[in-house]
DNA sequence: TCCGAATGTGGACATCGTACACAAGGGTGG
DNA sequence: CCACCCTTGTGTACGATGTCCACATTCGGA
């Protein structure tokens, strides 16, 4: 009888399936963020048996981690695409200015166009210091923390910010910037409406300049 | 053969059952966070089977919301108890400025010394919005948000805020501390000595005050 | 060509959330 | 004082999940 319709493949090895499983992790995560990325949704999503995962994820967790770093990448390409669209400047002061302005509202714009992918990614399974990890970098090569950490760097270039204050000036700015993404995209300030929500940002952004 | 020990109740009746659960609850999440808060595993510890949870909460994600609640106003103790330590000053702005400070820190020390419950507290199953309900709050019967706005508004009274700026200040000020909190508990600042955690604390409040 | 290392399959198990039917007991109207 | 019923706890059951173990298939090199 009719045998099932499923895209199933017919070579007995997948080829790809590493990659396969965290591209349907991904998906998983975009819509239900980390917690719905399941390990036999994934290998399901795949036309692969669950236990086949097994072969290139130590558990779910190893998994999850890997759709991780894929959510930063992505993250990074958005605020690389934000920093990308900046009118060009001649003024090199305020072109390091925008940059660093850049970061912040494209970390901004991600969580809240992306919020399943943006929670995946800043999850943390108990190890997030692998920010710094190659697999987290956008088309760039930079991490978001390294985006952050170069914009800094340029700022204290064109003499905007003191160079005694730069030392940890990147956590500053990113707690401030990630507090404000969390309260937009489950925290009261959900379901802010998008201007509101840039307007928040741009406070947010105001008080790091001013404060840092 | 020897009965089980287990201190089961001789009573058909439990007498506090949601009680005892939301307390099983709260421990689960003390070691674990939110994830940790399992339906059967707070109710074996109440010494009762699964589906009595049911007469109770109408799911896990109920319990769940109401460990949340009873966690963020162990929060908001511990803010309060973090103002009530103050040396008393008898400058008035001083005072202000102090309580202020005071929110923060007390947020900060909750965060790190009870990452389980501080997760859990913030963990937001969709509705966050209930920050304000009176059983996230602490002796004083303010929630921590509460306690951020009254810090604020004193700040206002005493001129250290213009009026102008107070507007969406509580949200600038939690997106600052929280996202610290979250960098320390499980970002790449996590397992920071304490000394250096309050270290960036007071840098992180500093930019607050600077920037709000 | 043959064999071992990779990779995928099948079956099984413990645990979890939750639904449904049933039992026990306490409060209340008669 | 007692019978009834509503509340609360129990038993049994189901589907889903993560993960373990033994087995099958295939690829790549000696």
């Amino acid at each position: 009888m009719a045998e099932g319709g499923k895209p199933k493949r017919d070579t007995y090895r997948h080829g790809d399936l590493r990659n396969a499983l965290i591209k349907a992790g991904l998906e998983l995560a975009r819509e239900g963020g980390p917690e719905a990325v399941v390990l036999r949704a994934a290998t399901r999503h795949a036309g692969v048996v669950p236990n086949a995962a097994y072969r290139h994820f130590a558990d779910r967790a190893a998994l999850l981690h890997a759709v991780s770093q894929a959510a930063m990448a992505e993250a990074a390409r958005t605020m690389e695409a934000e920093q990308a669209a900046l009118p060009p400047a001649d003024d090199p002061v305020a072109a390091a200015r925008a940059r660093f302005r850049a970061v912040g509202t494209g970390y901004l714009r991600f969580a809240q166009e992306q919020p399943g992918l943006f929670r995946a990614a800043f999850h943390v399974p108990g190890d997030m210091a692998h920010a710094a990890a190659e697999t987290a970098a956008g088309a760039g090569g930079r991490t978001p923390f390294e985006l952050l950490g170069a914009a800094l760097d340029d700022l204290v270039e064109t003499g905007l910010l003191p160079e005694d204050r730069r030392p940890g000036a990147e956590f500053l700015a990113w707690s401030a910037v990630h507090g404000l993404a969390v309260l937009l995209i489950d925290g009261p300030l959900r379901g802010l409406h998008p201007t509101q929500a840039q307007d928040a940002g741009r406070h947010v952004i105001d008080m790091i300049e001013r404060g840092i």
